[in-house]
DNA sequence: GTCTATACTAAGATAGAC
DNA sequence: GTCTATCTTAGTATAGAC
């Protein structure tokens, strides 16, 4: 892993950001050090500081950079007709979503307290807006009947900490597909919004 | 805060526990030095070894009582007659239990990563503990016909993490009672189990 | 752009006086 | 049982050579 010194501007950037994505999912942002970063890209901890301000900034980048990926993805998805194929779209995007980026998500669930408050409230904001997507969904399925639902704020925290929820026990190697997650998890879903 | 040099064993040692439950929930157990903990209490940070070996058991003894306190409030809970009581039972109770004590509940979750491994397996036994007694009821549940279930072990992964979402939102001084979301969160989990 | 070296601060933990 | 003082290690960040 060694590098000798030289010129590594296009890669040393993405690499660092990755070094640090894995480690603060591992350990915390708080438990980690910059030489560490440093160690797993191959640089001395000095070199880190041509590439990000400080520690703080590496955190609240990724993290920004993780939810407007979030967002992005989530306006690009095929939505199709009315609140009930939307929920189940939502359903199955979030799970396939957060599945594919373990560590950025983790991050993103465990380090809020770390970030700077201003750092915080920007990335508070766009959590936000991700969840209003959720319960727009919900509020229009219940306007038009096709939901029962006491408290559309309430549901639209239980499914999305419900849905998130999968990240904490689910393996690659584990005894179930993706797929099989997200039929299994949209029919609990149906059924606890009253579809 | 300041204290006075003498004997005050009773006293300090719940205390220190306490100072180090509230730093810990607030800026996570890698931030807090022991210095911080020590001022919260009103001694200087030598004085906190004649109450524990070091960090790590002050974090590894919260989160044991905790999960040992949850283990045993459960177990003495009235769980009325068959799965379907059991269940409600069930969801109450994590809910009234989890938002009773919030700061114990975010570092048994936040914190796991923190333990040494040794440590971190007593805990995830007693997690483990507590998820079979959610799961035995949900296949008591399937078994004799009051739910419908694809999948015993996701439907417990699901309920848990729904109902300890609530954690993340729940304010004292909210629009909602305790007893209020106990009944919106129960008539979800009951729709979400086929029941 | 990266290196070595270092300034500065703070961490966990211990020793010995009171 | 707590204090002050300190050992030892390690952290973030910067300066200047290459």
């Amino acid at each position: 892993m060694a590098r000798k010194t030289g010129s590594h501007s296009e890669i040393t950037g993405p690499l660092i950001r990755q070094a640090a994505e894995e480690l603060f999912a591992e350990h915390g942002y708080a438990a980690v050090s910059m030489r560490q970063i440093a160690a797993k890209v191959g640089v001395q901890a000095g070199a880190l500081y041509n590439y990000t301000a400080d520690k703080q900034s590496l955190l609240f980048d990724m993290m920004q950079a993780h939810m407007d990926d979030l967002l992005a993805a989530w306006g690009a998805e095929d939505k199709g007709q009315g609140p009930m194929d939307a929920l189940e779209a939502f359903t199955r995007f979030h799970i396939r979503y957060h599945l594919a980026r373990p560590k950025a998500v983790f991050i993103a669930y465990m380090e809020l307290r770390n970030l700077t408050p201003e750092n915080f409230q920007v990335i508070e904001d766009l959590r936000k807006t991700y969840e209003t997507h959720l319960e727009d969904i919900l509020q229009a399925g219940k306007d038009d009947g096709a939901f029962t639902l006491a408290d559309t704020k309430l549901a639209a925290m239980a499914v999305i900490a419900m849905l998130t929820g999968v990240t904490t026990w689910y393996r690659d190697d584990g005894r179930l597909t993706q797929d099989r997650i997200e039929r299994v998890y949209w029919n609990m879903v149906r059924k606890a919004v009253g579809a």
